[in-house]
RNA sequence: GGGGGUGUAGUUCAGUUUGGUUAGAACGCUUGCCUGUCACGCAAGAGGUCGCGAGUUCGAGUCUCGUCACUCCCGCCA
C-alpha cells in the first residue's frame, strides 16, 4: 500500500537548496534517480522537474526511517521531511547545483512504487525510437528531452510577451474547417450530423487570418497546430505548430522587422543570446545563383560559380550540349581538397545522384597540371578562364554539375552542404539567419501543363510585374519572403492580395475558374469586397525553430508526444480501427473499409 | 511509390565477412556484505522466440527469399 500525501506539503524543489538553508526543516518530493545503499547509510538522488538533491537515510537519525528506506528502488516517488545539512568539504559534489548540501531524512513517505523502467532514465543510454515513444512518459523524464520541453515553454512565453507588447491579439481559429487551397493532402473528419460530408483539419489558418484582417483585428497571432497528411521526415510531422501572424496596413519591411524582433526575443529568452539585426537578405535569384538552394546555409562559403559561358563551346560535349539546350554548368571550388581519394569522390558522386545529377565532374589542381578525366577537353584559353573565374590554385579540387538549371542548382547546392559537413565548416554554435525575398510568383507544372502558385494563390505580386500576367507569368516576382536559419526554412510569409480585381486575374492565370474559386474559397473573395485593408503576414515553424535552438536533429525531440515515420503513436496505438457501430453512425459504408 | 541503414538478454551493443560444441560484454535487475557515496564498491545469481515466416544445408544468429517494425533520404510536402 502506498503512502498518501496527507498533510505533507512540499516546501522546496530539488534544485533550490543551498548552504544558506542549512538547519532548515524542509519537505522535498520527487522521483528516485539513483540509490546508493552503503549498508549503514543510504544515499538517494531525488529528482523533480527542477533538479536533483541528495537525501540521506542514516540509522543514527532514525532507525525506522532507515529501515523503510531499504525498500526504495529507482523511479519510486517519495516525499521526505528532514533537515538541510552542510556537506563537509571533500564530500561536496561540484557537479551538482545542490552539491554543497544534503537532506537528513526524518520522515519518509513512499507515494508510489515503480516497476523497473523499460530503459534507464539517463541521457547516456541511447534507446530505440519505438521504445522511447511507447514509454514517452519515461523518456520525458530524461534530462535532455525535459530541457527541450522546458525551453519550448520559454520560447512560447517569449513569443506571447513580445507579440502582446507589440499589439497583437491572440485569436483562435477552427480546427474543424474546410480545405485550404495549399498544396498538401488534408486530414478529413467525417461529420455525423451531415452524413457524407467532411471537415478538413487546417494546413494553416491562412484564410481565417485574412478574414480577421478584414474584420479589423489589425494584428493577429496564434501559436497553432497545423495538419498535413504527407510523408514524414526528421523535420516533418503530420501535426506541427506554427507561430502564425497577420498584420494590416504594413509592407514587407515592417513585417520582417517585427519578425526579426520576435526571433531576437526568443533567442534572448531561451539561450540568453543576443542576435544582431537586421538579418541579411538575399533575393531568390541571388540565393539560387550563389548557393543553388532557396534556403542557403550561410555558416560557410564554398559558393557556387556559374561557368556556362566559359564551357559553352568546349569540346567536352557533356558541358557544351547542356548549355546549348538551356542548361547550366556550375562549379564549386573545394579549396585545398585535392587530396580527396577516388572513394571520397565516388561517394560525392553518389550523393549528387540522389538529386538527379547525371554525373559529377572534377578537376584536381596540381602544381604543374590538372589531374582530371575531363581536363584534356579544354583549350588553354578555357582553362585559363576557368582558373580565373574559380580562383583555382594548386591543392584545390573543383566539382562540376551540368544539367537543367533546376537539377544543377539542387545537386550542387546539396553538394555544397555535404562538403560543408565533411570539411567541418559548420558549427552548431553559429546561428546564421538570412531572408530570402522576391520568390517567383508561379512555377510551371509540367505534368498538369499549368501555372502553380509557389506560395499560395493569395500572395501579392510586385507591382511592377503585374503586366507580365498576360505575357510572361514565370517572370513575376512575388512579395513573399522566407526566413532561413542554418540552411533550414524556419518561416515564411507574404503580402496578400487585398484587391478583388487582381485576385481574380491571378486565379485566372492559375487556371482556376470562377466557379471553382467560388466553391473553394468564395467566402474569402466575397469578404475582399467588403472593405479589405492592405495586409500580410508570416508564420514560423515552432518545432523546427526549437530543433535548432535545442541543437537536435529531429523535431521529435522538441515535441512531447510525436509520431513515428509511419504517422503512428506507439504509446496510444493511434491510429486505430473504428467500430462498425461508430462507422455506421457516420454513414460510412463499412463494407468498403479494407480488412 | 522508390532507395539506403538497423533489428541478438530489460537496455545499449559485439558476434554475421568465412555456417559448426553450451550465443558473449557493459549497464540495469535480484540476493548478500558494506556508515560518506554521488554512474559507490565487493561477491553471487537470474535473465535469450538472435524481429517474424519460409527455404538451402547433416547443421543457420550467420546464406537465400519473403515479411514486419524503427530510421534516413528521393518523390510528396513549405
Amino acid at each position: 500500500m502506498s503512502d498518501l500525501l496527507g498533510k505533507m506539503k512540499r516546501t522546496h524543489t530539488c534544485s533550490e537548496l543551498r548552504d544558506t538553508n542549512i538547519e532548515q526543516e524542509v519537505v522535498l518530493m520527487g522521483w528516485v534517480q539513483h540509490r546508493r545503499d552503503h549498508g549503514g547509510v543510504i544515499f538517494i538522488d531525488l529528482r523533480d522537474r527542477q533538479g536533483i538533491t541528495q537525501i540521506v537515510f542514516n540509522p543514527v537519525i532514525s532507525e525506522s526511517v532507515h529501515g523503510k528506506a531499504q525498500e526504495i528502488r529507482n523511479e519510486y516517488v517519495l516525499g521526505v521531511r528532514g533537515k538541510v545539512a552542510s556537506r563537509p568539504g571533500d564530500m561536496r559534489n561540484s557537479n551538482m547545483e545542490t552539491g554543497d548540501i544534503e537532506i537528513l531524512v526524518e520522515e519518509l513517505k513512499i507515494f508510489s512504487r515503480a516497476k523497473t523502467p523499460a530503459f534507464q532514465i539517463d541521457d547516456r543510454v541511447e534507446t530505440s525510437e519505438t521504445l522511447r515513444l511507447q514509454y514517452r512518459y519515461l523518456d520525458l523524464r530524461r534530462p535532455q528531452l525535459k530541457k527541450n520541453i522546458l525551453d519550448r515553454h520559454k520560447a512560447s512565453m517569449a513569443i506571447r510577451n513580445y507579440l502582446d507588447s507589440n499589439g497583437f491579439i491572440d485569436i483562435e481559429t477552427p480546427f474543424l474547417t474546410k480545405s485550404t487551397p495549399e498544396g498538401a493532402r488534408d486530414y478529413l473528419v467525417p461529420s455525423r450530423v451531415n452524413p457524407g460530408n467532411f471537415y478538413a483539419l487546417p494546413q494553416s489558418p491562412q484564410l481565417f487570418k485574412q478574414l480577421l484582417m478584414i474584420s479589423g483585428f489589425d494584428r493577429y497571432y496564434q501559436i497553432v497546430k497545423c495538419f498535413r497528411d504527407e510523408d514524414l521526415r526528421a523535420d516533418r510531422q503530420p501535426e506541427f505548430t506554427q507561430i502564425d501572424m497577420e498584420l494590416s496596413f504594413v509592407n514587407e519591411d515592417e513585417i520582417m522587422e517585427i519578425a526579426q524582433g520576435l526571433i531576437q526575443s526568443i533567442f534572448k529568452q531561451v539561450l540568453g543570446k543576443d542576435l544582431t539585426t537586421p538579418f541579411p537578405a538575399l533575393t531568390y535569384d541571388e540565393a539560387m545563383e550563389r548557393f543553388g538552394l532557396d534556403r542557403p546555409d550561410m555558416r560557410f562559403g564554398l559558393e557556387l560559380c556559374n561557368v556556362s559561358d566559359i564551357v559553352k563551346d568546349a569540346n567536352f560535349k557533356v558541358f557544351s550540349s547542356v548549355v546549348k539546350k538551356g542548361g547550366l554548368v556550375k562549379a564549386i571550388n573545394a579549396k585545398g581538397c585535392a587530396s580527396f581519394t577516388r572513394k571520397q569522390i565516388d561517394e560525392l558522386t553518389d550523393f549528387t545522384a540522389v538529386y538527379k545529377a547525371k554525373g559529377l565532374a572534377w578537376i584536381k589542381i596540381k602544381e604543374d597540371q590538372w589531374q582530371s578525366p575531363i581536363a584534356k577537353f579544354f583549350t588553354d584559353d578555357e582553362k585559363q578562364a576557368l582558373a580565373q573565374r574559380l580562383d583555382l590554385e594548386p591543392g584545390d579540387i573543383v566539382f562540376f554539375v551540368a544539367d537543367q538549371p533546376k537539377i544543377t542548382n539542387e545537386a550542387l547546392g546539396q553538394l555544397r552542404n555535404e562538403l560543408g559537413r565533411r570539411l567541418e565548416l559548420i558549427s552548431d554554435d553559429v546561428f546564421a539567419f538570412t531572408w530570402v525575398t522576391h520568390f517567383p510568383l508561379f512555377d510551371y507544372d509540367e505534368t498538369e501543363k499549368r501555372y502553380q502558385s509557389l506560395h499560395h494563390p493569395f500572395t501579392a505580386p510586385h507591382e511592377e510585374d503585374i503586366d507580365k500576367l498576360s505575357t510572361n507569368p514565370l517572370d513575376i516576382k512575388s512579395r513573399a519572403y522566407d526566413l532561413v536559419l542554418n540552411g533550414i526554412e524556419i518561416g515564411g510569409g507574404s503580402i496578400r492580395i487585398h484587391d478583388t480585381y487582381l485576385q481574380e486575374k491571378i486565379l485566372k492565370c492559375l487556371g482556376i475558374e470562377a466557379e471553382e474559386a467560388h466553391e473553394k474559397f468564395g467566402f474569402l473573395l466575397e469578404a475582399l469586397e467588403s472593405g479589405a485593408p492592405p495586409h500580410g503576414g508570416i508564420a514560423f515553424g515552432l518545432d523546427r525553430l526549437m530543433m535548432i535552438l535545442c541543437r537536435e536533429d529531429s523535431i521529435r525531440n522538441v515535441i512531447a508526444f510525436p509520431k513515428t515515420q509511419k504517422a503512428t503513436c506507439p504509446l496510444t496505438e493511434a491510429p486505430s480501427r473504428a467500430g462498425s457501430a461508430q462507422l455506421q453512425e457516420l454513414a460510412i459504408k463499412v463494407s468498403r473499409i479494407p480488412e
